[in-house]
DNA sequence: AGCACGCCGACT
DNA sequence: GTCGGCGTGCTC
């Protein structure tokens, strides 16, 4: 017997098969899909088994497999093939695929090992005619125990009487079992489906009685219950019989989310979120590997769970930018993995959102997708009134961050008892120290990026490698004491509230105070508890939180996200507007949304403030067909990287040239410098492709990446279809 | 990713 | 004369 093996390496010149002979003593053990070690050069290697091969001859003697890692498949028929899939598409190595469908714990590459815990389990042997035994008292109460309720763990017998149990299963009377122990556990279910709205009503039916198996976008505004339509499909896929995947963006898959889903749907699900441990995370996906978990809720890469039978997938917030891998390889979007698994499975896929990315509503007008619309939120209110605050005219009136009217309108809340949320927009945003005499600024020596200030420790800390300096009162360039702290961060405009409103509680949330594992949960139920009467907080306020007496949303800075150069930057700010607008107003109070801004003309802000997703649409699909940018032409994005700068850019010249000899239809951009030119001393230069149509594309990128495979000096990766392009 | 092989510079 | 630099190539 041969196996071909795939070993853990991620490097493109040992990316294929390597044929091993197996031992007889191995064989009944050897199966394809799961990992195995292996003697590979001087090294030993984990490996995945993709093949089982009859014995043949070649030039060189085989060598032989060492150990099994696995007693069960970790890569089932369907994702093998899924890997191949995503390796194709991506260009990535096959090896990178096939680690980031698995749990950290059972990558290959990862050493640690994972132990499984056990509990014994008890229950009654159905074989046994209980009437010819004889039996005491405590082992009648044992017995009933276990008929009333089938399997009993081992803990509960015991309170009771440990030597009766003994008797019990040396008479074979009770039957031992042990089962695996999972760290996590999900309570039963303990709420039936709630009542949907018409309109609830119609999506759902139009999505089940449609004859095909295809994409639906439901374009739903914020508040008009698109869970709950996720809910009712998923009941009716387990009604059939089926399974179901959830993806939520990382930032949105709160506990409150979960739990949702946990008390409409009980133990059936699993739920995979950064939160977990890794062993936590392992012990999820063997619950879903088993057939235990019928619905898996999930982030990014729950895309991959190992269920079979799927009856449906839905996407939430369909247009986060967050399903698509950005900082490593594979650079994979989930929702394109998701069709191909709706293919495979012959299911449905339902992308929801509030504000559709353009690409998504693009071709639901086409007919490729089917739309669903839901303009009307559950409520029965109007969706809240949004005023626009021009920042240049405030500033002739003080040099604070609150409008006037922001601070009358908080007040006025204040007063009546309702709950304010302020957003402070953190994209492309931080707080810098500037020399007011010279402008000098801190920039990172290796990533060339400016220092942001941390309060706290009063140091100066690169975002991106860690790298940290204290902070000097001295300019050391200029030598003059004019060092500020520019920008605001949360903890400015929080002291600026205390100011405002000395008796209001203001509760701060942001990446600082929420990174603590709970503290996210616990601020919003205090929040919710009306413990506080002022939310102020970066991106995380905005997603899809509950709050009855919140009546008021402040912007705080619309516009800091209009400044990053990238061609989304409108649409992330339209999104992101219309999300937090979304949380205002959400009972039977009417709500009311208040955006400060230094572009009051500017069209993200402008459509947001008659909340109309189809003006905005229609003006940012004009701006991406002027420049050529997606839905109207597909994007690559060749990175190229290396020590020494001179060296990468004539690399990339090179490459371009290669490229416009070979592709004729398509516009090449660059080489460009990367946003952040130097990174952890890797200079990078990126090139662009823009394409409609261009058949050999991926050969053609196929043959440079293989021409750099050896080379030391220059790394190049490949993104398509990049969510951003810094 | 490691590790060996191999072909040129400054040294005990 | 050697030790060691890192470019190149291979690993079933």
């Amino acid at each position: 017997m041969l196996v071909g093996v795939l070993v853990e390496l991620s490097s493109k010149n040992i990316d294929k098969e390597f044929d091993y002979k197996v031992p007889k003593s191995l064989e009944d053990k050897i199966k394809v899909g799961i990992r195995v070690l292996v003697p590979f050069g001087k090294q030993t290697l984990e490996g995945f088994v993709l093949e089982i091969k009859e014995e043949q001859k070649t030039e060189y003697e085989l060598k032989e497999i060492k150990e099994v890692i696995d007693e069960d498949i970790v890569l089932n028929k369907e994702l093998l093939n899924l890997g191949k899939k995503l390796q194709e598409e991506t260009l990535a190595t096959l090896i990178s695929c096939y680690q980031t469908m698995l749990p950290k714990a059972l990558k290959a590459k990862n050493k640690m090992v994972v132990n499984k815990k056990f509990d014994t389990f008890y229950k009654i042997n159905e074989k046994i005619d209980l009437s010819k035994e004889k039996i005491t008292d405590k082992q009648q109460i044992l017995i009933k125990k276990c008929q009333d309720e089938g399997l009993v763990l081992r803990k509960e017998l015991v309170e009771l009487s440990a030597f009766a149990l003994k008797t019990l299963v040396s008479k074979e009377i009770l039957l031992e079992e042990k089962k695996e122990h999972y760290r996590l556990s999900y309570d039963k279910k303990i709420e039936e489906k709630k009542q949907l709205t018409a309109e609830q009503e119609e999506v759902v039916k139009d999505i089940l009685e449609d004859g095909q198996n295809r994409v639906f976008l439901v374009h739903g505004v914020t508040g008009s219950g698109k869970t709950e339509v996720y809910m009712e499909l998923i009941e009716e896929a387990l009604q059939r019989g089926k399974t179901s995947i959830v993806l939520v963006p990382e930032i949105s898959l709160t506990p409150q989310m979960v739990s949702r889903f946990q008390k409409r749907f009980g133990d059936k699900i699993a739920a995979i979120h950064s939160a977990l441990s890794d062993g936590e995370k392992y012990d999820e996906w063997r619950r879903i590997a088993r057939g235990e978990a019928l619905i898996v809720i999930g982030a990014r890469s729950a895309i991959f769970a190992p269920l079979e039978n799927i009856g449906v997938i839905i996407i939430d917030e369909e247009h986060s930018e967050s399903y698509k891998q950005s900082d490593a390889n594979p650079r994979y979007n989930a929702k394109d993995v998701a069709i191909w698994r709706s293919q495979y499975h012959n299911c449905k896929v339902v992308l929801g959102s509030a504000t559709p990315s353009l690409e998504a509503y693009a071709r639901a007008l086409k007919g490729v997708y089917k739309l669903e619309q839901m303009p009307h939120r559950v409520n029965g209110k109007a969706l809240p009134v949004v005023k626009i605050i021009d920042m240049n005219e405030e500033m002739k009136y003080g040099r604070g961050h609150l409008s006037r009217e922001l601070i009358s309108s908080i007040k006025g809340r204040l007063e009546k008892q309702e709950q304010v949320i302020l957003l402070l927009n953190r994209r492309g945003y931080s707080s810098f120290v500037t020399c007011k005499n010279c402008g000098f600024t801190f920039k990172c020596p290796n990533c060339d990026i400016t220092l942001t200030y941390h309060k706290s420790s009063n140091t100066l800390r690169c975002h991106y490698c860690g790298y940290g300096e204290k902070v000097y009162s001295v300019c050391p360039k200029c030598k003059e004491k004019a060092l500020s702290n520019l920008g605001m961060g949360t903890q400015k405009i929080e002291e600026e509230l205390g100011k405002c409103f000395e008796n209001a509680r203001v509760l701060r949330m942001d990446y600082d105070t929420t990174s603590r594992k709970g503290m996210h949960e616990k601020m919003i139920t205090a929040f919710k508890k009306h413990e506080y009467d002022i939310l102020l907080g970066t991106q995380i306020v905005a997603k899809g939180l509950d709050f009855e007496d919140v009546t008021l949303v402040g912007v705080i800075n619309a516009d800091t996200g209009l400044n990053i150069p990238d061609f989304r930057s409108s649409e992330n700010t339209f999104s992101l507007l219309a999300q937090v607008a979304g949380r205002s107003g959400r009972s039977a109070k009417s709500g009311e949304v208040i955006i400060q801004t230094f572009n009051p003309e500017h069209y993200a802000i402008n459509y947001s403030k008659n909340h109309d997703y189809i003006g905005f649409y229609q003006k940012e699909m004009a701006f991406r067909k002027e420049l050529k940018y997606p839905p109207y032409f597909y994007l690559v994005n060749i990175k190229v990287s290396g020590k020494e700068a001179n060296n990468v850019l004539e690399e990339a010249l090179k490459i371009k040239n290669i490229l416009g000899r070979s592709l004729t239809k398509t516009i090449i951009l660059g080489p460009s410098s990367a946003m952040i030119f130097k990174m952890n001393n890797i200079f990078r230069y990126n090139l662009i492709l823009k394409y409609k149509k261009e058949e050999n594309l991926r050969k053609v990128l196929e043959k440079i990446l293989d021409h750099y495979k050896n080379n030391q000096k220059i790394k190049v990766d490949i993104d398509f279809n990049p969510s951003q392009m810094l």
